[in-house]
DNA sequence: AACTTGCTAATGTATATACAACATAGCAAA
DNA sequence: TTTGCTATGTTGTATATACATTAGCAAGTT
């Protein structure tokens, strides 16, 4: 393997592993070509890299640092209703509707590929944008990587923010549909059952597998999704490269 | 302005302006140096960077190509059905509905940046898959920067691939809903009117201006939409930053 | 005709060096 | 306390050089 990339693996590991959280200070660029016994020129490289990836971020006379996961979400358009509430100044809230372990059955343990005799966690959750329901978001967790998660209190944080605390994601996979909404999902959500839904299923993956498969159902009155993507390539090298927001509010 | 940056803007001009097509040769790392009185590793990081987006495609011992733009539309996840289709080895037709200028509602000049008193191109487009409808493109153009746009064919070429190849598209936004079909819409994708659907405002921008608005509507039942990311970041630098496949058939 | 060899050009990796621009901490003067 | 300066460390840019790896071509060999 080439010299940068050894680098690069090393603190891609350090960051993967949760070892170095956020904004944890990432060594200088002189550290590296002496620990690693290179020159500074490749040192950087693998820094520069890491920066284009979005992994780490790098200002001039101060430092390089761990990237605040969000900074990943942005990467992946891996989306949290709660953060995207508060972004429009408006309040979230959250009521449990269940929180168990269930029997897996066939299709979700081989979404989340285990064993079709075992148990997986469950969650169903509705979340809520000044009062008004604006998310059923149905969760299927892997029990091996995420043990605890019955445990959690999700009126205080999302399972997605939990889930990135514990286990850093590394893949995502969306699948959006528009359907009917289920008699119990219109009536979580307060609409009526001849409205549409904009459903999104994801699966994410971490590095040991997947994570956890959720189905997140909007009224399709109440929510849009909106991505905003660009290549200008004139400014910064590959940061630019795909810059997605998430959230409708746009013209 | 860096000299590394200068030389990627020459070459970024070269690309935009449609001077050099696909596949055109670029400057060899020694010519760029040469040509712009710089040392070869700052031309070759001009080079890098440009490959790190996706504009050219580097090959050691043959040399620099710009890059087919099919690879532009992957980082802009920018959808065109036909290719979606044939992707999947079906059979796609399309049925052009309607295609005349039409005076400009003031939302819609809005959205184009037009002069609200003139006339905008208009196009309304039935996409079938193996002779089964799912998609009713519905377009608004810019008749200022696609003055041919009227006497296309889009039984042949769909209005995407024609305005990919008048106008490299730079930026693109998206919204997508959950919605009921108009009486017409729900006619022309043979659905019935108590269906949901998944619809798509796309508005895509060339360097110019606004290029199009187009709003595409999918029967819920027959489309899913997918996508794929990831952030690796263990192989190649920016190249594996995002990548997003479109299409579901996962799982 | 088919294969081999060798040359050339191009990109990929790595190093050493120099200077510029910026951030921060610490210290001195007002 | 506030202001301003400076020293130091860090990243950003640019250059010169060396060698490795690969693609493509041409000439020669079998």
């Amino acid at each position: 393997m080439a010299k940068f990339a050894v680098i690069k693996e090393h603190i891609y590991q350090k960051i993967e592993s949760g070892e170095w959280p956020e904004y944890h200070p990432v060594s200088s660029e002189n550290e590296l070509s002496a620990e690693f016994n290179v020159s500074r020129m490749t040192a950087r490289r693998a820094l520069q890299e890491l920066s284009d990836e979005g992994l780490v971020t790098r200002t001039r006379g101060s430092g390089t640092f761990v990237a605040p996961l969000k900074s990943q979400s942005a990467l992946l358009t891996i989306r949290n209703i709660a953060d995207e509430i508060k972004m429009r100044n408006h309040k979230h809230h959250a009521v449990v509707r269940s929180l168990q372990s269930v029997p897996a059955l066939p299709h979700i343990a081989a979404a989340l590929q285990l064993d079709p005799e075992g148990h997986v966690f469950h969650s169903v959750i509705t979340h809520f944008e000044n009062g008004q329901a604006v998310q059923v978001e149905e969760r299927f967790v892997n029990p091996l990587l995420v043990p605890n998660y019955l445990e959690q209190d999700f009126t205080e944080h999302t399972p997605h923010e939990y889930l990135c605390e514990v286990t850093p994601l590394t893949e995502a996979s969306h699948l959006i549909e528009a359907v009917m909404p289920t008699k119990q999902t219109a009536k979580w959500l307060d609409m009526h059952e001849v409205e549409p839904c904009l459903q999104i299923q994801r699966r994410t993956w971490c590095r040991d597998g997947v994570v956890s498969q959720a189905t997140l159902t909007h009224p399709g009155s109440r929510f849009r999704l909106g991505g905003h993507m660009t290549f200008k390539s004139t400014q910064r090298s590959s940061r630019g490269a795909a810059k997605g927001s998430t959230t409708g509010d746009e013209q």
